[in-house]
DNA sequence: GAGCAAGTAGAACAATCATTCTACACGACG
DNA sequence: CGTCGTGTAGAATGATTGTTCTACTTGCTC
């Protein structure tokens, strides 16, 4: 079932956050999936298919996690994604953005540099049609890009001066 | 010597650089070094004392890269900085900050969180001190490290990008 | 109840890798 | 000349790891 399959991904997905993408090992991985070996290379059929697997499983959550239910006003929405992305940073993650982790884990797959492509892709995407920034998603991948490398030295400062940045975006809009 | 300690260490970066943490071996770093496994070891006494000294020599080489010889007038002096971020990217590193990636790799090391604390302050110090934006280090992180992120994928639009946001920071200077 | 899909537990295999050790080369210097 | 510091080349070791395989258990369905 795919019940199965969902609970290998989030396994999956957890354990590379809190560990990384070179130390757990297989069995580390088959604790964390917490199904049998043989089960979880039945439905992910090697190691770097384990670290795919738990890349789709963190998108799909990434995305509900800052998207559903922003309120509707520019300023106010602009804010409540920024704070989101420290939420996460606090709960989710100790450091840094997991997609850029797997890459640089291992700069050679470019099965991997095609998924953060579209991952970070989606996410300028909605946030710029959520604050009204279309035509400017590189400024807000930059902002929020920034900010989730930034939190693990700066914490709530560096969501602070994100809000700053975006607000001269907002601002600056007349032109 | 010193000479030999330098080339070792300037031959670990371009390893861990060009194929990051994961991947290459001992042997492979010893290749890179150019030096025999002996001698390898008997400067370095271990794989994870080569990812600091690799990163050590890295950090001194970025700062020069970064502040040498910048121009003088806050505007100029702020995109300067940024075209070298972008200049750095291009030539040095196809993905990221070494120093993060380097921390994804391996979560719980502190010798390794510490050392990415101290360069990244550094950095964000001169930086400020450079751009008179003194007080606004944090802006400037954000703003630096998101360029570092985004450059990997939209390139000469993500250093445009960035100099827009810096820009903002230095007219709303006035308040 | 026979058979089948889907699971668990864990041993076995082949390969890789970090680290150490042995044996040798060479230039400087007293 | 001898020896000491610093280097090279590469084999041996010991442990770990990704992957596969064997043997057994459940629950469902005809």
């Amino acid at each position: 079932m795919t019940d199965t399959m969902t609970r290998i991904a989030a396994g999956l997905e957890q354990a590379f956050a809190a560990r990384g993408f070179a130390e757990p090992s297989v069995e580390d991985l088959r604790d964390a999936a917490g199904v049998s070996l043989r089960t979880l290379y039945k439905y992910v059929p090697s190691r770097a298919d384990m670290v795919l697997a738990a890349l789709e499983h963190r998108h799909t959550r990434y995305l509900t996690h800052l998207f559903d239910g922003l309120p509707d006003a520019p300023a106010a929405t602009l804010d409540a994604l920024l704070d989101r992305v420290g939420a996460w940073m606090a709960t989710e993650t100790s450091h840094g953005c997991l997609f850029h982790s797997a890459v640089a884990a291992e700069p050679g797959s470019a099965r991997l540099r095609e998924v953060l492509g579209r991952h970070k892709a989606e996410v300028a995407r909605r946030a710029a049609a959520a604050t009204g920034l279309e035509g400017h998603e590189i400024e807000l991948s930059v902002i929020m890009e920034g900010l989730t490398q930034a939190w693990s030295l700066h914490r709530d400062a560096a969501i602070a001066s994100a809000k700053r940045l975006g607000h001269g975006l907002l601002s600056g809009e007349a032109a």
